[in-house]
DNA sequence: GCCACTCCTGCGAAATCCGCAAGTCTCGGT
DNA sequence: ACCGAGACTTGCGGATTTCGCAGGAGTGGC
């Protein structure tokens, strides 16, 4: 169940460099169940087989496999404001030293739903999820500031989440 | 089937203020489904009704409503360079006039991948992804800065992605 | 007190999911 | 060039899940 990776590189010469930390390159076939999934992720393995033309089952292998990689994840997502979160804000953080380490820290906070390393006038940035405002300026100024190596933030409360999709890959 | 979103503002009394624009708060039923399919947003309705208390019909209405009023969405999200988008950028925008509308507009178009009107010193923080570094340069430079009302932009392009999570409800 | 509305439950039929065994193909070694 | 290994694919039952529908319980409005 694992030792997969190794070897689906195989019939696929079109796509010559991987992505990232090893994973393979996806074939069109598995961009095609990913974007059959994006437009509902609990459509039925033989209509997204029908619509990428494999069969029931070699979907339902390959949705596994992906899912088990990490490549993609099938979830609810909301808007936390409807959900009760009601402080969200934008951390554009300024690192001295190891970056790298700075996002991993930031990646443990429960709080912390989205970290990126960016280039441009801010090192890092992470997304905040609170439920109100105590606790954002909580995690904001005694747990991000505190991190050693952190130089400068900034925050971008949220006042208004007017788009969110997850639907790359479809267009 | 769409004359719900009148009626559905009855029978809910404990929950005072409307969270946005009149869709009414969700209890801790419905909280306990949206956790459930943030897990695993495959999981069987007799599942999640075991765990929450409710039959597999009454879990299956309420996902129902739930998706159609627009609350959660189920799908399959992944890590965008994964999949083949080797460009993204944060990009904030100032805004003279209408903020609204230019978020608006930004909603329209399709490498726009999430929109939020923020306090701070943007008015607006638009997720762009992209294929490539022209495709990313034309979206800024052409279209988004050619929106009327745009008076700067400023924008940080993703280095590596460390985090992405849509677990808030579960913790 | 009655009506309108929403929500929950129960159940049977249809569709889907899941595991298994066998066939096909490509790649790599000899 | 042959041969074996590994992975992908296919097809097929049985268990599970989904789906639509009808009935009952609780609640607010008139």
């Amino acid at each position: 169940m694992q030792s997969d990776v190794v070897a689906s590189r195989s019939a696929e010469h079109r796509d010559s460099r991987e992505s990232k930390n090893g994973t393979p390159p996806l074939d069109a076939v598995s961009l095609g169940i990913i974007e059959q999934l994006q437009e509902d992720g609990r459509r039925p393995y033989a209509a997204i087989g029908k619509a990428v033309g494999l069969s029931e089952a070699a979907v339902r292998q390959r949705v596994q496999k992906l899912l088990d990689q990490g490549v993609m994840q099938i979830v609810a997502v909301t808007d936390p404001l409807t959900v009760g979160f009601r402080r969200q804000a934008m951390v554009g953080i300024n690192v001295e030293g190891d970056t790298e380490a700075i996002a991993d820290a930031l990646t443990d906070m429960a709080e912390v739903e989205y970290v990126v390393m960016t280039a441009g006038s801010f090192d890092v940035l992470a997304e905040i999820v609170c439920e109100d405002d105590d606790h954002l300026l909580d995690v904001i100024n005694k747990r991000i500031r505190a991190l050693p190596g952190v130089r400068s933030t900034e925050s971008f409360v949220y006042l208004k989440l007017k788009k969110q999709t997850y639907m790359w890959g479809t267009r």
